[in-house]
DNA sequence: TGGATGCCCTGATCTAGGTCAAGGCAGGGT
DNA sequence: ACCCTGCCTTGACCTAGATCAGGGCATCCA
């Protein structure tokens, strides 16, 4: 596994040439981030945020490449501000189960224990914010508000994990791709997008690798939606929701 | 669903008759509760432990009793004292997924959002405390140690949670079982019992909505199993690892 | 302009595990 | 002593989805 990590592609995203961690309170790129108020940071006060965001770096990740491998040491911990993440466990055999899709203000590190639990890929150009773990969990201890903000995403992610399960364990395909197209529509309108033009910034092999399915299975079940009305493609990678009560019904509760 | 809910049975734990919540410090059952180590109380101090205890009232529960139900307003929290539980979420046609297991020291109360999101249910006879869960999350807001701990907690939970979806994903049958038989058998030596004789407190078929098989695809894979001569069978509930390597590597990793 | 590459779709065939059915065995009640 | 019930096992058969294979269509680069 390891052979196949990349090392990350320092970013550019503060225009104004100093290093990341040293930005003027008035000009903190935080006030201007689209993925703030669904972040960790939310509840960061704007008195404390000069502060939080010193500890971090901003970074940019290119499609395919690694935030961290399964195995390594969890030395940091990320918060999305734009770009998709895909994050996976392996098998020595190559089979994998990509555990989640995370977007523009998700947290990516949670579940470590001594080493990395699984790996975090980009699949499109990612930015995000990187805090080093230790810094990052002495300010938890300082600021309680942060560490109930990380419970909650915790406790949603345990709840969207208990989801899946149910989902890999006892659904049909048709109702898994159904349910996965819902769940991007919902989750978009959640962060205040609209949520029909679905859009699709995966390949149907790590939709597969999502669902428990192969990608023929993937592509064989959009086909039979779009026959059945449910869906309409507009290309591969969007997805036009024509009928969302029939989609909402295939997905099977 | 909640159709099939039962009452829960009053216990009667505490042999000094007095109402549960109203000991004398130096009786706390908590002193001499095996389960207490492994539990949220772990992080609570000798001399705060009164104070913990008073929120919680010990019950006991019959074997397929609920605790409660997916779809109930999230009232209570619970922690586990003795016996097996298992948390469910179940689909409208009858499928069901068990998305964990659960033994003495366990916590149960995280992932609820306006409601339950999922079925917890007694398998064996079962003792547990149960905190109002208003009450205990105040106590936590107090009490950043054991906030810590449930963040601990929440973590661990969600890598067993990554963990399962790469079995139910990815896994064959066989994988799926011999990693079931070893992950029992290394719960029982993290918690100081014996991991050999593996006891299996649920049947076949709850196995099977455990693992996304069916209970006849577990009883086979048992045999087969047993064919192969990783395990024996002392009866259908204790299994015997007679070459622990052996599972090991069918297990997949 | 013409490959080369990466994704996607679709058809033919295969198979792991599901479904259906029958029988065994242990424990509990009368 | 007998039945009933719940659980487990095993056999015969079936099917949803995997596997294998081929072809299409963008995009990129020489």
């Amino acid at each position: 596994m390891s052979i196949l990590r990349t090392p990350p592609v320092a970013g550019t995203a503060d225009p104004s040439g100093l290093p990341a961690n040293r930005v003027a309170a008035g000009a903190l790129p935080c006030n201007t981030c689209a993925a703030r108020q669904f972040s960790i940071c939310a509840p960061v006060s704007d008195a404390d945020l000069p502060h939080f965001f010193a500890m971090s770096v901003k970074l940019r990740f290119e499609p395919r490449r690694y935030l961290f491998d399964e195995g390594d040491a969890p030395r940091y911990v990320f918060s999305i501000a734009s770009g998709t993440v895909c994050l996976s466990k392996a098998l020595s055999d190559g089979r994998r189960q990509i555990t989640g899709f995370l977007f523009a203000g998700d947290f990516i590190g949670l579940a470590h224990g001594e080493t990395c639990a699984y790996t975090a890929e980009a699949l499109t150009p990612v930015e995000v914010c990187r805090f080093p773990r230790d810094r990052f969990e002495r300010y938890m201890t300082e600021h309680p508000h942060v560490e109930r903000r990380l419970l909650q995403i915790a406790s949603t992610e345990l709840a969207a994990a208990q989801d899946q399960m149910l989902l890999l364990g006892r659904k049909t395909a048709t109702e898994r791709v159904a349910s996965f197209l819902i769940r991007l529509s919902d989750r978009a309108v959640a962060h205040g997008r609209s949520g029909n033009p679905v859009c699709l910034p995966m390949t149907r092999a790590e939709i597969g690798d999502y669902l428990g399915l192969t990608l023929e299975t993937v592509s064989r079940t959009m086909t039979q939606l779009r026959k059945r009305g449910a869906i309409d493609l507009d290309n591969t990678s969007v997805v036009r929701l024509t009928s969302e009560e029939t989609l909402r019904r295939l997905a099977g509760v």
